[in-house]
DNA sequence: GTTGTGACATCGC
DNA sequence: CGCGATGCCACAA
C-alpha cells in the first residue's frame, strides 16, 4: 500500500487543516473527499493523487493543531477510522456531543450530515469545486 | 541495514 | 451489502 508523502507535507497538512476547519460543529467529511478538493502537487498524477491523497489527509490530522476540529473528519463509509492509541470512542463522543447522530453499526449518515464548502469558498483558495469531482494539475507547490 | 506499521478508497466477488 | 485484495511508500526504532 502506498503510504508516501506530498512533495511538500507541511504545506499539504496546512492547505487541509484550513479546509477542516470550516467545517461547521455537527458536520463530516471523509478523507477522500477533503483531499479531492486539494489538486494534485505538482509532479503527482492525478490517478497517483487519487489513490495516495486520502492517507495524506489521515496524516495530516495525525499532527493536527489543537485548533482544527479532526473529530469531523471520518471515512467514505461513514465511519471512524481507529488510529492506534486513541479509540473510536473520544472521537464517536465529539461528533455526538455536536449532534451527529450514530446507527447501530456506528455509522454516520453521510447524506445528512456530510458537509461541502461552497463553491466560492473553494475558488478564493484555489481548491477544487468542478463538478466532475476529477483533481487537476493546478497548484504549484 | 532491517523491520514494523500507518486517521484510506475503490473494485471485484 | 460485506469481505478481501490492491496500492508497492516513508520513517522511526
Amino acid at each position: 500500500m502506498p503510504y508516501s508523502n506530498p512533495p511538500e507535507p507541511r504545506q499539504y497538512a496546512d492547505r487541509v487543516c484550513e479546509i477542516v476547519r470550516a467545517i461547521p460543529s455537527g458536520r463530516v467529511m471523509s478523507y477522500g473527499q477533503l483531499a479531492r478538493l486539494i489538486p494534485p502537487p505538482v509532479g503527482v498524477e492525478p490517478d497517483s493523487y487519487l489513490r495516495l491523497s486520502p492517507r495524506w489527509v489521515g496524516a495530516a490530522m495525525a499532527n493536527a493543531p489543537d485548533d482544527v476540529p479532526w473529530q469531523r473528519v471520518i471515512n467514505s463509509q461513514g465511519k471512524i477510522s481507529s488510529r492506534p492509541g486513541f479509540g473510536v470512542v473520544v472521537q464517536r463522543k465529539l461528533l455526538e456531543q455536536e449532534g451527529v447522530v450514530f446507527d447501530a453499526r456506528e455509522r454516520v449518515d453521510l447524506s445528512r450530515y456530510g458537509w461541502q464548502p461552497e463553491a466560492a469558498w473553494l475558488r478564493e483558495r484555489g481548491l477544487l469545486a468542478w463538478e466532475d469531482d476529477t483533481p487537476r494539475q493546478a497548484t504549484l507547490f
